[in-house]
DNA sequence: AGAATAGTGTCTGTGAGACATTATAAG
DNA sequence: CTTATAATGTCTCACAGACACTATTCT
């Protein structure tokens, strides 16, 4: 396609990606999903999941069909939110290549990533990730990922997406801990959350825990903000 | 450049803009700087102000060299930040184009704005935008800065970089009552943001006013994060 | 009974909102 | 003096943090 731009001033065009930064709780450690480079540039290392945007396809759907190829789940069930575009000249040795990140928080999977592709995918817990060994810089995609999930979970409800429906009030509050990486008062959480308008919708049943009280089990409401927030620090 | 896809999977190389948000407070009220286009697409409509990305330069380096070819700022003494990418097939009718938008805060310019580009460029108030007369898909953009400059006005110091050094505490006051539109306790508002850690800097001047008691003038600070927030509601 | 987890009640300090009061300038 | 704006002080209610206490299941 011509433009009306004088030859040599823009970068002409651009090949773009979008990248997935897949949180999960699993064995009370917040997980992210790696594949292995099976090919050049940065082969054999790790990275995070992605590939390029379709002919007529939105970011948001590129980004939910390589959800669904990484884990299998269908984006009904899940938090899916773009982070942010990474566009240095250089981030990727083969040309100009800018990739779109996307973060995704997603329920702790019973089926262990097949995944479509051939790819190696697996979940590793962030604080054993050695950053040092992913490829481009998805290093520094991780890291802005972390802490932008950190701060959502102060004042949005997405720590329910990690949530298995249904879930007490102390899953929810593990979620936060684990996230967060320090303990909450028990007591205080649940006065905030069961607070917070249509954040968690009681189910009327209850878990049957093999040790101590059941608790009662609640679904996600319909609440995206949370308000009043929860605070990490004072 | 050939990658290893399949022919006909991806979409191929795409053109890539950055798009500007830029706000100012000029007459207390919250305007932002239109282009009007020149050429079609969209010719004679209101358009944010953006450009290719060019060979070599990353995506803050792009912004800033538009913001700097719009308005003539350096950088110092400004707030730009990443806002989101824009990338639906069938934004621009001349093909496959994504903008990643940025969000700037300018102070108010005494040069009404020249331009080294030939391009009329204006301040509009935000509240006498025609969104309907905005070229591409500029009107959803509009709107996600204006809520996201609102909400960063709540947990962040980016409140000042509308403000021309040296500046009162009720000139800070009236960013905030112009960019949320209504007004704040003056008292309880001097408390806030003087408790503040590092959000303002004394200067031991005092403004010269034609009327009323001088006030103290401040500098910005070096936080980023104001803590605790000061909320909009509640 | 004892262990383990769920859930409730209570006290206290901090801080936000509301608003009264004082301070410093110009005419 | 009055007018206008800046700055300080005070009262009250709500809520977060801390923590004691009760409830319900298991072995």
């Amino acid at each position: 396609m011509i433009r009306n731009v004088a030859p040599g001033r823009h970068a002409g065009d651009v090949a773009v990606t979008v990248d997935l930064v897949i949180f999960t709780i699993r064995d009370d450690r917040l997980q992210v999903l790696l594949v292995e480079r099976g090919k050049e540039p940065f082969l054999g290392m790790s990275a995070l999941p992605g590939g390029y945007v379709r002919d007529g396809e939105t970011l948001d759907r590129t980004a939910l069909r390589e959800l669904n190829e990484e884990t299998g789940l269908d984006g009904r069930r899940l938090h899916l939110e773009q982070l942010k575009t990474y566009g240095d000249p250089g981030r990727d040795p083969r040309g100009r290549v800018i990739t779109v990140a996307y973060l995704a928080l997603v329920p702790d999977l019973s089926t262990p990533v097949a995944g479509t592709d051939a790819r190696a995918a697996q979940w590793v817990p962030v604080d054993s990730v050695d950053f040092d060994e992913l490829a481009f810089d998805h290093a520094v995609i991780l890291r802005e990922a972390l802490e932008r999930a950190r701060s959502q979970l102060e004042y949005t409800t997405i720590a329910a997406a990690f949530c298995t429906e249904p879930f007490s009030i102390s899953d929810l509050r593990r979620v936060y801990e684990v996230v967060w990486g320090f303990p909450l008062d028990p007591s205080n959480f649940r006065r905030k959350v069961t607070g917070a308008e249509d954040f968690l919708v009681p189910t009327g049943r209850r878990s049957t825990p093999e040790i101590g009280r059941p608790a009662a089990l609640y679904r996600r409401g319909t609440a995206q903000l949370l308000f009043p927030p929860l605070m990490r620090s004072g």
